[in-house]
DNA sequence: TTTTGGTCCCGCAGAAGGAG
DNA sequence: CTCCTTCTGCGGGACCAAAA
């Protein structure tokens, strides 16, 4: 089955699950779709690469592409933003000198042409794909090959002739379309669509929240939910700076003054993640893997791991409660969001003290030497388990 | 003594595979 | 095709040895 016709034969499906309200087809579906228009998106980065004339455009022009479409406005949520970025005529960001509905070459979808053959043995098949190949000298040609009925079956797919392309606008789904297919009249038919965003991740090389953030900054669009969190940060940062110091807080220093660049490498990486925040019943919070964090301080995740758990325990930041959030369905590790709430004084005179209890009261326990087991000693299981939540769900599974 | 890094273990979730 | 089981890769955490 070509392109063509798997992309029919998926809407065919959605349309009749529409139809028969039937829900999981419905998102079986649209999750095919979704997968197919991932996989489109990645085909497309790989053929234009690192750099390609879209990306230059954008980075030259973006001051004129500012002054031309700035929409400067402040929407309180992602979906907001995102609406009013489909209203964008994105012809104007990516240089693209043409007319709606006029078909132009497109660059970065080919057309495949696949051509399956059977053979009885391994070497026969062999012999024959080079033969097949010869007739698609100088094509891209890529080869996938499995058994079916005792019969070595090889699949050519041969890089084609550049698609056509064009411009258009969905009045159904309310956005700006990059169609790819053909527009010739007795064989009309669409491969794929892309939208800005879709777009804007093939051109920048990057992912859907990447491009959100991309095109809110360019076309002036504040999503208050993530700014109220980036200028929160920010103050963090600074209070860290001017106020975690040996005679503010001498204790605390004591604890976790090695340990400062880690704790600003966190909010770095939380304004860095702005637009991967999601919502919570603590607030917005961000996921950042052990190993992610260790790679990006230069460190094994096994040195980080007791120093995040510590920040956990001073009340640097918070892991919020999975289990009765609304996120993390499907996604891997919810252990791994964290809520940070405004530094003051207040907060870190508590740290203050939880500083003296680990370094000062009994057993001396550093913040590298944080763990479950000497958690529990020192502060309980409840505070234990909040901190260590993988722990709790341990428990309960047993 | 404290920090770091390697390695092991375990649970989870999605994928793959198999049965009906 | 659907449901259930098994497999596998990922990620957090523990422990221990080595380094600073």
């Amino acid at each position: 089955m070509d392109r063509v016709e798997s992309i029919k034969d998926i809407l065919d499906k959605r349309e009749l699950a529409i139809a028969e309200d039937d829900r999981r087809a419905v998102s079986k579906a649209n999750k095919a779709l979704n997968s197919t228009i991932k996989s489109n998106i990645t085909k497309a980065q790989e053929a234009l690469g690192e750099d390609n004339e879209y990306k230059e455009y954008f980075l030259n022009n973006s001051e004129h592409i500012k002054e031309l479409l700035a929409v400067n406005k402040e929407v309180n949520t992602t979906e907001e933003a995102i609406n009013l970025i489909h209203q964008v005529d994105f012809r104007y960001i990516f240089g693209l000198d043409v007319l709606i509905e006029k078909p132009f070459a497109c660059e970065f979808i080919n057309n495949e042409l696949r051509v399956s053959l059977a053979f009885t043995t391994e070497e026969k098949a062999n012999v024959e794909v080079e033969k097949e190949m010869e007739k698609y000298h100088g094509k891209e040609t890529s080869i996938l090959g499995y058994e079916r009925f005792g019969m070595y079956v090889k699949e050519l797919i041969v890089r084609g002739e550049p698609t056509e392309a064009w411009i258009t606008y969905s009045l159904t789904r309310k956005k700006y379309l990059y169609v790819v297919g053909s527009k010739n009249k007795d064989n009309q038919h669409s491969i794929i669509s892309f939208d800005i965003f879709d777009l804007y991740e093939i051109f920048m090389k990057c992912d859907i929240n990447k491009a959100i953030q991309g095109l809110c900054e360019l076309l002036g669009i504040r999503i208050k939910e993530f700014e109220e969190v980036r200028d929160r940060y920010e103050r963090c940062k600074s209070f860290v700076r001017n106020n975690l110091t040996k005679d503010k807080f001498p204790i605390l220093f004591e604890l976790i003054g090695e340990h400062i660049h880690k704790l600003e490498t966190i909010l770095e990486e939380g304004i860095d993640k702005l637009y991967y925040h999601v919502e919570s019943k603590e607030g917005m919070v961000f996921s950042a893997s052990m190993q992610y964090l260790a790679d990006i301080m230069g460190k094994g995740k096994s040195t980080i791991n007791p120093i995040v758990n510590i920040f956990a325990l001073l009340g640097l930041l918070r892991k919020p409660d999975v289990r009765s959030g609304i996120y993390g369905k499907g996604s891997n590790n919810d252990i791994t969001y964290y809520y940070i709430p405004e530094y003051n004084n207040e907060l870190f005179q508590k740290a203050e003290q939880l500083a003296m209890i680990l370094l000062y009261n009994g057993e001396r326990i550093t913040a590298s030497s944080f763990s479950y087991k000497n958690c529990i000693e020192k502060f309980g299981q409840e505070i234990a388990n909040s901190i260590f939540k993988d722990k709790v769900t341990k428990a309960r599974a047993s």
